[in-house]
DNA sequence: TAAGAGAAGTTGGACGTCCAATGTTTCTCC
DNA sequence: GGAGAAACATTGGACGTCCAACTTCTCTTA
């Protein structure tokens, strides 16, 4: 896995953030085309065309179907992970119109994954709900919620859930809920979700795994999380207390 | 930016993703070698190695040069970030020795996004310590500290700095701190510090940029760190309180 | 004048080819 | 039997080619 600097995309990629230094670029401005570039460093337009998609991927630059390639935004949206704000509320609070999408709801076999943090037996079914949640139409957040047993027996009336499971939780369960549990990763999207997204598959994503417990510290829900990397980012304070 | 699912890279993905569930593969079982599934399904081997880079991407398989493809394995480090544990103690508690690599040290010119945090003017010169963490000599974080004009005026020894960025300051300078700010983001790793956490450019990452700040609210240090999503994540646990 | 067709330029996707780099296995020869 | 060389299989990297899809601009035509 050890790595050789010097390969051709690395130079080409070299090359191209200097370039975008060098010509003091700022964001929308455009770049040369694949294969103008391409023939300017003497490379083919593959090498050069996985230069921009990396760089791409690296949130430097973006690429437009048909038109051109640019200098990339900066990230807009911002969440703050140690609140407990709604999605709604932040999306609304960085200046865009919420939305959400419910994409399907109702039982199914849980995977190892899901068993192994609601400490269900194998083939359990459980509830699941898949959603969307946009800014402006865009879709920004997708989120699949699993539901251990405990919730059904409570018989929640489903129709009253608006969007943000733990003051729905809170207000529908009999047992007070304790904590969260969050596993932050980064990975690339996967084929499936990418669609929901609206990325290309492949494109790198946070991926956020939570899981809701209740006073008892039984598990409640359990929540996969893909965040839109390139236009929101987790944003989290944190008071300093030495001892 | 709207995905056509049915590419001959999607559907080579999903024939994977099926054959490893059907076959039942567990973790480090061999694939076939990008030739023969090529052969199969009527692609060509570079379709089928994207589909392979992808889906190595996504942690689902590993591929090792000159030997073959494999299942993956899950990831192994967890770092636990609303405590204030240095990453040696929290390495060590994975069970991996840890490890600390000084890669530089000395004074840089600050870029606009150090200048924005730390609140200084353009083309401030700044103390920048660049340092890389090993577990079990495997290097997993990349860390990139850039200190204020206050902390060199505090003339800190920095022969003493262990490691552990707020313990160092609370101990060493004058006024206490107060809080860290954390913006979290995947995104794909940059060609200059992919080669030290020897992992290939475009392999998605953890991005996180902290703000340490002083009780008088002015930023001490910023710094860029890059977590290798791959074998280890980010752990959250934060108690409810709901109103 | 306005609508539409067409040309030109751009990125998107895939193919086939070639050789390099890396591990493993097998064989040869001392 | 053991060391080293050779053969083999696998992934790594890059090239050149082709056509599709998308956008903009230009020119034609009613």
């Amino acid at each position: 896995m050890v790595i050789n600097t010097s390969t051709r995309l690395h130079q080409v990629k070299a090359y191209l953030l200097n370039y975008i230094s060098q010509n003091q670029l700022k964001r929308n401005d455009q770049l040369p085309s694949e294969a103008a570039i391409a023939k300017t460093l003497g490379v083919s337009r593959n090498t050069l065309r996985e230069a921009y998609i990396s760089l791409e991927n690296e949130g430097i630059i973006v690429r437009r179907h048909g038109i051109g390639t640019f200098v990339a935004h900066p990230p807009v949206i911002r969440d703050s992970l140690n609140e407990f704000l709604p999605f709604a509320k932040l999306i609304q609070d960085s200046g865009y119109q919420p939305n959400f999408q419910t994409l399907s709801m109702g039982f199914v076999p849980a995977s190892i994954e899901v068993n192994d943090a609601l400490n269900t037996p194998p083939s359990t079914e459980l509830r699941c709900i898949k959603r969307l949640v946009l800014a402006d139409q865009q879709p920004v957040i997708y989120v699949e919620d699993y539901f251990a047993p405990v919730v059904e027996e409570a018989a929640l009336n489903w129709d009253d859930f608006n969007g943000n499971m733990v003051h729905f939780l809170a207000a529908s369960l009999g047992s007070p809920l304790h904590q969260i549990q969050s596993r932050i990763r980064a990975a690339a999207i996967s084929p499936d979700i990418s669609q929901y997204l609206e990325l290309e598959a492949g494109t790198p994503i946070l991926s956020v795994r939570s899981t809701i417990y209740a006073v008892d510290n039984r598990p409640v829900t359990y929540s996969k999380i893909c965040f839109n990397s390139t236009i929101m980012e987790l944003d989290i304070v944190r008071i300093i207390r030495t001892k």
